[in-house]
DNA sequence: TGACTTACATACGCATCGTATGAATGTGCA
DNA sequence: TGCACATTCATACGATGCGTATGTAAGTCA
């Protein structure tokens, strides 16, 4: 068991120390989370969180990471087949509401990031989701599906802080299924006010 | 000096320890703000705090529904004065965009607020800006400016959310006047969606 | 005026955090 | 191969902030 390679094994207290606090900040949120907890719970002490992640907010933005990435490649995945490009942004703007949907992704990326890291908009997403979003929408621009005076990044905003709360929304109902079509609805809505056509002033 | 009425020396104390914490909350966040700090500042104790707020976040909640209730005075007062009920409501939405911009609402009510208190739309906010939202929205569906298929608790929703992202934005840009222009052509454009007339499908 | 309640300060114990230090192990170079 | 070094991670320490229990002064009502 000796002499194992060194990368392989921080790459291994690295990935320990993210699944821990992943579940920590999930369930019981960022600031009830205890380092001396969730790092016990890995088998290791905060000296190793100090040591590969500078703190306890260093962690929560690998944790980050790690979230956006999956989602990431969920989105890229369920908007790569869809034959009319208006119609996969709606699935995959339909998809980033759902998955927002799931406790880890709304408590961490949703709610706690934001209030201990800033302006998600400002994180170091190099391939994130919202990225994701500007591409797509620049690229419909381009194409012709939307107005021309509406700046693809604004959109963006507007579509995730919507987003957002229409999750929130539907998490915190007593009938997410009736909930959840209500909300489909106002923000589909709201989607269309972006749309090139079918305006006449 | 002796002898004050004890009810006004209550709503003296109860004071003092909101304006210090809405002060510590609006500057360094509600995390950062120690309690033994501000309520030194006021020229109490944390004492004091327990006793009429019963912790940290009742505190907080007290200066919520203070913001929430000068926001909402402020919104009043800007939709009464409106010709077209539907350019009144534009104007609200757009004058809480602005108000989203102070720092002390940006980081207070919809930053730290949802992040420890959960969700606003079910704060005890009995006559907060929200619920005035949702009051205009219902009076311009039921006037028919509004699609009637779009209930008014939902486009509530996706307007705060959206709102919410454009005040940060505008707030974290180096250029707040070129992008608050851009941010309301896209808000516009999604409120468009919202409304009756002038689509086909 | 005296018993009672209320408002608030003080004091204590506990949990948590950041840093400074130490030990063990892998790594590069002779 | 062996040794100086760097790195990984644990341990120890001090500081800070929180919640509760208790004490005290002041107001209230009979």
């Amino acid at each position: 068991m000796a002499h194992r390679p060194r990368s392989e094994m921080i790459a291994e207290t690295r990935g320990k120390l993210i699944v821990a606090a992943r579940k920590a900040f999930g369930t019981v949120g960022y600031a009830e989370a205890s380092m001396d907890d969730f790092t016990a719970d890995a088998g290791l002490t905060r000296g190793a969180l100090y040591h590969h992640f500078g703190g306890k907010k260093g962690l929560l933005e690998a944790v980050i990471a790690q979230l956006d990435s999956e989602m990431s490649a969920r989105l890229n995945e369920i908007s790569s087949r869809a034959d009319n490009p208006w119609q996969g942004f709606v699935d995959e703007c339909t998809a980033y509401i759902e998955m927002a949907l799931e406790p880890e992704i709304q408590r961490i990326v949703h709610r706690d990031g934001p209030a201990v890291l800033g302006d998600p908009f400002q994180w170091a997403n190099q391939d994130g989701c919202i990225a994701s979003l500007i591409r797509n929408l620049t690229a419909l621009k381009a194409a012709g599906f939307v107005r021309p005076d509406v700046e693809a990044d604004a959109a963006a905003r507007m579509i995730n802080g919507a987003s957002v709360q229409a999750a929130i929304w539907i998490a915190n109902s007593d009938d997410p299924e009736a909930t959840s079509a209500r909300a489909v609805v106002a923000f589909r809505a709201m989607l269309e006010g972006l749309r090139l056509v079918h305006r006449a002033q």
